[in-house]
DNA sequence: TTATTAATTGTCGTTTTGACAATTAATAAT
DNA sequence: ATTATTAATTGTCAAAACGACAATTAATAA
């Protein structure tokens, strides 16, 4: 078998950024590593790349066995290469961010793996370069959930127009006027209204929405304009 | 030392989409494969990533040793990473798109390469998965053109609305109306309007405009609405 | 029956958009 | 010299979107 000669080799790695809303507030997913160096420490969810899958392939594989759960929104972000960021040796990792139903997971939440969820503004220190990794992953969020409607991932399948509000606005970063962004957020044409009600949060109760699946995959692009005074 | 045992090891490489304007068109630099397998057929600027640099300053070194050119806009899109997409051996590769102004590059082409602009839509078949590469970027410079004002990148110092235009219209494939152009571009306050014409295509002349670096640099985040009817 | 609370719907002036027309500055033709 | 021609530039206007803000509604608690 011929072979590139000379050039060297090295580990390649994915991370994910697995972000959840608990219907107050952003968090986000962490591990205790288990292996040396830095045993026992938090870091991200990751794992290197097998010989017979893409990085893609990877990231979903060690998604699925450390939170149980398999076709999550799972989104590209970029690679890690200086050449000094792993100690031990060269390893190049690919971020990943993932949007996952908090709930869900708490379901199928396997002890197998020492996981656990933190406020992502009152996270612990990680490894490596894993804590630039979480400041790329949220600036990437927010950006991407200003222009597509991808926050809905992170909500159960009946949700609140008021749970989204909290959610743009954990997101963001910001207040946001809640009577605009609900005229935003229907105009959208994503939602349906569903008859029944959330009660648990106030008095009036807040009307359920669906997506609307059929709209949102033929139109997952979809190009908005979700945030006032949008800027990056 | 320590090692990760038991872990696969992998070539990395970078490639480059090079992107220019010749005032009329898109084009795309590319290269004649200079070693086997796929040899002296045309792919994108790639090489591998050497032990002490990271895939950024591979795909810097890269383009410079190929255009002569430093410090060109140069983006990271994403990795390519399936197992069998090079039959050598496995190898991942981070995707670059670059833009750079065309006639700077002429000035300093090196022949040692045998590079050679071609036409987006009339490019000769590359390797590998280079094609997917392209569609890809282009794909991508679309998007991001749409947002931030990234196209000045193609032109040269002095530019004329006219020319501004024919290149968006041409990133977008469509036609723009040329009157809501110039009035979107001008609002952006990017623009600085020297007291010289552009001769060479028409009869009146068209003014030449130098970009405000200062807002530029200050605002590269910037956030525009570029497009009309945005859809991606 | 009334006070309270949060959800929901509504108002309105300003700005932006997109479709379209008129004017201007130059050269080429008569 | 005057006029036709061409492309650049500036202008118009109605519709839509935006953002700041207020009023109403549906429920429970007092």
């Amino acid at each position: 078998m011929i072979e590139y000669s000379g050039q060297p080799h090295y580990l390649v790695a994915v991370d994910c950024i697995v972000f959840g809303f608990d219907g107050e507030h952003l968090k986000i997913l962490l591990v205790k590593r288990g292996l040396e160096p830095e045993i026992n420490k938090w870091s991200l969810m990751g794992g290197f790349v097998g010989a017979n899958e893409s990085p893609d392939d990877a990231a979903n594989r060690v998604l699925k066995k450390m939170t149980g759960l398999e076709g999550v929104y799972l989104e590209q972000m970029q690679i890690y290469g200086e050449p000094d960021r792993d100690p031990i040796e060269r390893t190049l990792s690919v971020g990943y961010f993932a949007l996952i139903d908090i709930h869900k997971y708490e379901a199928q939440l396997n002890d197998d793996y020492e996981a656990e969820w933190f406020l992502i503004n009152d996270r612990p220190k990680l490894i490596f370069d894993h804590n630039q990794m979480v400041a790329d992953a949220r600036k990437k969020l927010r950006y991407k959930a200003a222009l597509h409607p991808i926050l809905f991932e992170m909500l159960p399948k009946k949700f609140t127009i008021p749970q989204l509000h909290i959610l743009f606005e954990e997101v963001n970063d910001t207040k946001i006027d809640t009577r605009n962004f609900s005229r935003k957020i229907t105009s959208t044409g994503l939602l349906i209204k569903l008859a029944e009600k959330d009660r648990t949060g106030s008095k009036k109760g807040a009307f359920y929405f669906k997506l609307d699946k059929k709209k949102y995959h033929a139109n997952s692009q979809a190009f908005l304009n979700l945030m006032p005074n949008l800027k990056v």
